[in-house]
DNA sequence: GCGCAATGTTTACTTTGTCAACATATTGCG
DNA sequence: CGCAATATGTTGACAAAGTAAACATTGCGC
């Protein structure tokens, strides 16, 4: 059998497999189309016969991180059926740890400017309307809303409004990933545990 | 009087302010030393008489807009005397309009690979220690800290502990802040509004 | 004034994204 | 089954951009 075939077989999601791997390793700016297509034993052109230019497989690997973040917060509200506000806190908790194991997905979700395109392309909130804070369906955050507006009903009595509350969970789990990830706050268990606390005292 | 001299006599600095123009208008993605250079009337190599490489520009301008940020932040802070909630509402609202006003600097303060080293040369948080959080001097996020001491001195029967209300301010305006700037939440006056609205009654 | 350091320029090399032309495999259709 | 169309890969080449080396010009301290 031949070391090397003509055919990869299913180079597509190779690029995206690999692709990722490189963004852990070399982070965003190491990455590069050629060092992709050489981990998949390619010429450094075959990508292009799947994805139009580099930005359109950094679009496909955002994607597929995407899904995998939609199904860690799914995933976390699972854990507590029945119970809305250990969905909450359980959901926040995992939102952070999703960008803390791997920070280059932050980066990739929301600062590639490729994401301004794919949000044009479907995966976008309605524009600003008065009627408060909607999501596309299927899109990962829409998982957190619902979370936030089983909380809410499971509270009547909460003084915050639905969008307050909403921007409050969205913001906080963002924002402390986001400077963790930058290294604007240390990372570690001391600052996760940190976190979990912080989150719990707001929610519960 | 030629139209071009030999010795530009503050190339330096104007390679930060053009700098700044250029990630203004293209983006970091189009941000290139080459443009600067042009922008500034010098030769494409002249910017290494002044700055090692392109991370090391980048890096000076990121201290500029940092400064700029602290300036915003001190300001508002000062907008109200002996009044801490006021101040640290206040300093919330100014530390989001920053960003929503200048898109890029988040991506230059907080995205940048350079930024990881920067932070080695001092500009650095004290590596995660059992007393708390701590930031290192003229750091312009200890504007944010001090201003929130100064608030729960202010309120003593507050539940929240200190690295926990520390945590929950500036996680809570940072990531609104990036969630708007991505994309994720709509830009715009009425999302202003709302989050100003989120600040303020978790404050009060 | 003169020499040296600071500041700019020219040239050239390397990496990387991308296109065009060509090669090979696969698939669908008579 | 045989072949044409299509899908997939390869090679070669070019342009943009970071950067180093060698050279040019200016200005400052003695």
């Amino acid at each position: 059998m031949p070391d090397k075939i003509y055919h990869h077989g299913d180079l597509k999601s190779e690029l995206i497999r690999e692709g990722l791997k490189i963004l852990d390793t070399d982070g965003y700016d190491g990455f590069t189309l050629r060092k992709v297509a050489k981990a998949c034993n390619v010429s450094q052109t075959a990508p292009y016969r799947h994805y139009k230019n580099k930005d359109e497989l950094i679009a496909a690997i955002t994607l597929y991180a995407m899904e995998a973040f939609d199904k860690r917060l799914k995933d976390a509200v699972t854990l507590h059926p029945n119970d809305p506000a250990g969905q909450l806190q359980e959901l926040g908790l995992a939102y952070i740890l999703f960008f803390t194991d791997n920070p280059e997905y932050l980066r990739l979700l929301f600062l590639s400017d490729i994401q301004k395109r794919m949000r044009e392309a479907g995966f976008a909130i309605d524009s600003c309307n008065k009627t408060g804070l909607h999501l596309h369906q299927d899109h990962p955050f829409s998982t957190l809303m619902e979370t936030v507006d089983r909380y809410k009903s499971a509270r009547p009595g909460l003084r915050l409004g639905r969008d307050e509350l909403v921007l409050s969970c969205w913001g906080l789990v963002h924002g402390i990933s986001s400077l963790i990830v930058a290294g604007d706050l240390p990372a570690g268990p001391d600052m996760l545990a940190l976190a979990d606390k912080t989150i719990r005292s707001w929610i519960v």
